[in-house]
DNA sequence: GCTAGTCTATCACATGGTAGATAGATAGAA
DNA sequence: TTCTATCTATCTACCATGTGATAGACTAGC
């Protein structure tokens, strides 16, 4: 078999993705890529250290892919294109965002990991409102490109757990539809 | 002491929507209100049976201050401004909606309840929908209302979880101020 | 032989749920 | 009025299962 901990991360990160983090146990976890409980632990000593994994590495992919958006010399219409399906494409797994889960979750983790969820949208959102400052001309809101940022982040955010609720894909349609119309 | 059955409504709908649904259990919540696991079973032979008042009676309640903001004679602002301190009420309280938070843990919901979570939605829409259509006038968006409304619910929904998460209250203040925009 | 990775076995604790006893209130029959 | 039966609300005592976590043995490859 191959990378044991990457199927671990894989197989945890649905998990928490579709059922949320308080319902994963190592026991299923270990079930899903056949080994033991212990196993597990070997790799991530508490469920601490496997959640502040799993936010790291979504945080890194999520981040990449913005970087990946940043670097093309596209329009703004584009680019939120290619930004919104990173959320659609969540969505066609029957997942939500890891870090939304996790944002109704937020009790169950320690500071650390707080912080690092916190630093999530921190950092889309910053990344968004210099998409917008950038193309500043492209917009024809008055309103202040952070808020834009903002609100964009919240109504994505909550599109993916209400349209998983409806079994839908329109509350993402909506945001879509929205956020073009800001668009010159 | 009073109207137990009232106190374990209370105390649960607390934790749920602090600490979501997969924390509460019989035993803290009977410690909560004073008596023991076994008769809070009484009340709610099941886990489920909990859940279910808890919509029902969420949802109730939440509908009659749609109602009372309906029969007012205001202008389309102000039915909003009330709207949205619904959601801020939830906020200061430091909570977030209870079906925004049992919308990340559906998968733990039997289909009854679920069913009951998606009308919850699916009414908020339809009061949204209906005070913009007969304020229409007061609207300077050429976006349908169905579509504004639903990017209202899920942005409204999104911003709650994400100010926790920020510890701010800066993703409803974004909401409100993008939702204002839209007014004539 | 050492290391990485896995195992068995176990622990203490929390969970949802059930069975059955108990006490107090209440209401109808004698 | 008093006895009796029922109902409401609580309790103690369990049970089976699931949980995160640990200790220590084993094994295959370098």
């Amino acid at each position: 078999m191959v990378d044991k901990r990457a199927q671990l991360e894989s197989a945890a990160l649905e998990t928490v993705q579709t059922q949320g983090f308080k319902s994963l146990s190592f026991r299923t976890l270990a079930d899903d890529v056949g080994i033991k409980s212990s196993s597990v632990h070997y790799y991530f000593p508490e469920k601490g250290d496997l959640a502040r994994v799993l936010i790291e590495r979504y945080s890194e992919s999520f981040a990449a892919e913005l970087q990946n958006i940043s670097e093309k010399p596209w329009k703004l219409r584009k680019k939120l294109t290619s930004f919104i399906k990173l959320f659609e494409d969540v969505a066609i797994k029957k997942r939500v965002c890891l870090c939304g889960m996790l944002a109704a979750e937020v009790e169950q983790l320690n500071a650390d990991n707080r912080k690092l969820l916190a630093a999530f949208f921190v950092n889309m959102e910053a990344w968004l409102t210099s998409q917008l400052s950038q193309r500043d001309t492209e917009l024809n809101s008055r309103l202040s490109r952070p808020l834009l940022a903002k609100s964009m982040v919240a109504g994505l955010e909550g599109a993916l757990l209400l349209d998983r609720v409806a079994n839908t894909n329109t509350f993402l349609k909506a945001q879509k539809d929205v956020i073009f119309s800001l668009l010159e």
